[in-house]
RNA sequence: GGUGCCAUCGCCAAGUGGUAAGGCCGCAGCCUGCAAAGCUGCUAUCCCCAGUUCAAAUCUGGGUGGCACCUCCA
């Protein structure tokens, strides 16, 4: 297996650190808002990652927090009236059933910042005694950067001398410029936690770095995980922090290996928050099936930004479609375990730094051959216990094609439509059979005014939605 | 301003030194009562210029044009 090092900016041959054992981190939302296409394109990531690494036959331990501390959360809890656990209760539940919709699975862990203080004010202790952190008059506690001769070297940033002087001048207490809030003491009497250090909260990148090192760290190690992902806005300043505090709070470096995925556009503008253009998935899901938006989001690279627009997206669907309809063909025999060249091959493309693009070709060809082959006369009882086979993997390694087909095709028509339109097939086959293809095909324009496409073949007629 | 990334058919998108994958759209055909679905065939020399090399979309230099990060963000 590859995969593309951010940091290092060259695909490496991944090696863990614990023989067949893997550790993956990756940052996860902070639940103050719904999950918009951009979280939605960084869980489908990590899952497939997930996905290819055990079909590698490594045991991974994926772990994806849940920020649920943060001053965004509390200000929304204030405006709403309502308290900090309804709000990330709330969006935390939401989050699940989005990502389940998408067809992602859940992570082994999910470490919550409020389940994890005890594990913060260790690290912040730590770095308080080895002078890597200090404590201003008014309670802040900041990392000291200049006390660490890495900072900056995982991002490569070089720091901008007109920056570094007007930051002094908006926080006269720091040090330098750069250091970042550890733990920020709160006065207005909101929200706050009773610390070693005084009341307040911690500050958002000393989260990660102690969730990491409480829930997923070997202490052994000369990295605390072996993967460290996240969305490509993260690696400075988010990451850049993350990786300090655990290089002088512990023993060992934070991640061998990292991993950012691109950013999720609409219609070649960004989305962001300050933007107010979010696109969130729960809108998405309304319009799309969650299984063709899965498709959609990573049929691109995950490390290419990715322009979301309804025209891709509906190439993208008749691709799903493709492998459904074969689906279809096949629905009901007997498969085959035994592992095929295809599978082989489909797995050493996903294992060369997730070559989705390679991968889905591998699907096409493999797709249209098989449906040749029924084309043609003869039983080809082997062929469809392979491509069976073939189906199943492609379900079990990237999520593809593991609802029932048909009604895959029917998904969002009514029972009452479903009805009407058997009754109207059986209809017109009456007519067919008599030969009456006038009678037919107004039949057909009526069936079709209900949004569906009907098929003619072998075993009876088909519809599907349109 | 600083740092970094990118530029391949109408659209999406692989390919990082050996002579351009795949999908969508389009055209022609097979199949079909006609369709739909499925299948077959056809459709690019890789932003521009210069260089290195037996050989470059792939490497180097210079342009041009996009984009990202430097501020909460996936």
């Amino acid at each position: 297996m590859h995969i593309f090092d951010s940091v290092q900016k060259t695909k490496r041959l991944f090696t863990p650190q614990n023989e067949s054992k893997v550790t993956l981190y990756v940052c996860g939302p902070t639940v103050y808002d719904d999950a918009h296409l951009g979280h939605a394109k960084s869980a489908l990531v990590f899952d497939l990652l997930v996905r290819v690494l055990r079909a590698n036959g490594y045991a991974v331990t994926y772990a994806r927090n849940i920020t649920d501390i943060d001053d965004k959360i509390i200000k929304k809890a204030v405006e709403q009236n309502k308290s900090i656990k309804e709000i990330t209760e709330f969006y935390t539940d939401a989050f699940h059933k989005e990502m389940a919709q998408i067809g992602v699975s859940r992570p082994d862990l999910e470490p919550k910042a409020t389940e994890s203080l005890d594990a913060m004010y260790m690290l912040i202790r730590k770095l308080i005694d080895s002078n890597h952190a200090y404590q201003t008059e008014d309670g802040d506690i900041y990392f000291d950067t200049s006390s660490d001769s890495q900072y900056l070297t995982l991002s490569k940033r070089v720091q901008n001398e007109d920056e570094k002087i007007n930051r002094v001048e908006n926080s006269s207490h720091k040090k330098n410029s750069a250091d970042f809030a550890l733990w920020k003491s709160v006065k207005d009497g909101t929200v706050v936690f009773d610390s070693p250090f005084g009341a307040g909260r911690p500050g958002w990148h000393v989260e990660c770095s102690a969730m990491i090192e409480k829930h997923l760290a070997d202490k052994d190690m000369n990295f605390a995980v072996d993967i460290h992902g996240g969305g490509a806005d993260l690696l400075f300043p988010h990451h850049e922090n993350e990786a300090a505090q655990t290089r002088c709070g512990t023993n060992h470096a934070l991640a061998n290996y990292w991993m950012h995925n691109g950013f999720v556009n609409i219609d070649g503008e960004k989305m962001s928050k300050s933007l107010g253009n979010s696109f969130f998935l729960k809108d998405a899901l309304k319009v799309y099936d969650g299984e063709v938006l899965r498709f959609y989001l990573l049929s691109t690279h995950y490390r290419s930004n990715f322009n979301f627009n309804q025209e891709d997206l509906a190439a993208s669907k008749k691709r799903l479609d493709k492998i459904y309809r074969l689906k279809k063909r096949l629905f009901g025999l007997a498969e085959d375990r035994d592992k095929t060249l295809f599978q082989e091959e489909l797995l050493k493309a996903l294992s060369d730094d997730l070559n989705i693009s390679n991968a889905l070709a591998l699907i096409d060809e493999m797709v249209t051959h098989a449906n040749e082959t029924l084309d043609t006369a003869g039983k080809h009882k082997e062929l469809k216990a392979e491509t069976l086979s073939n189906l199943a993997y492609i379900e079990e390694i990237l999520g593809f094609g593991s609802k029932n087909p048909f009604e895959y095709f029917q998904s969002g028509v009514d029972d009452e439509t479903k009805t009407k339109i058997t009754e109207l097939i059986l209809k017109r086959d009456e007519a067919k059979k008599a030969k009456d293809f006038a009678t037919s095909d107004k039949i057909r324009d009526e069936i079709l005014s209900y949004g569906v496409s009907i098929m003619d073949t072998p075993q009876g007629t088909f519809w599907e939605k349109v």
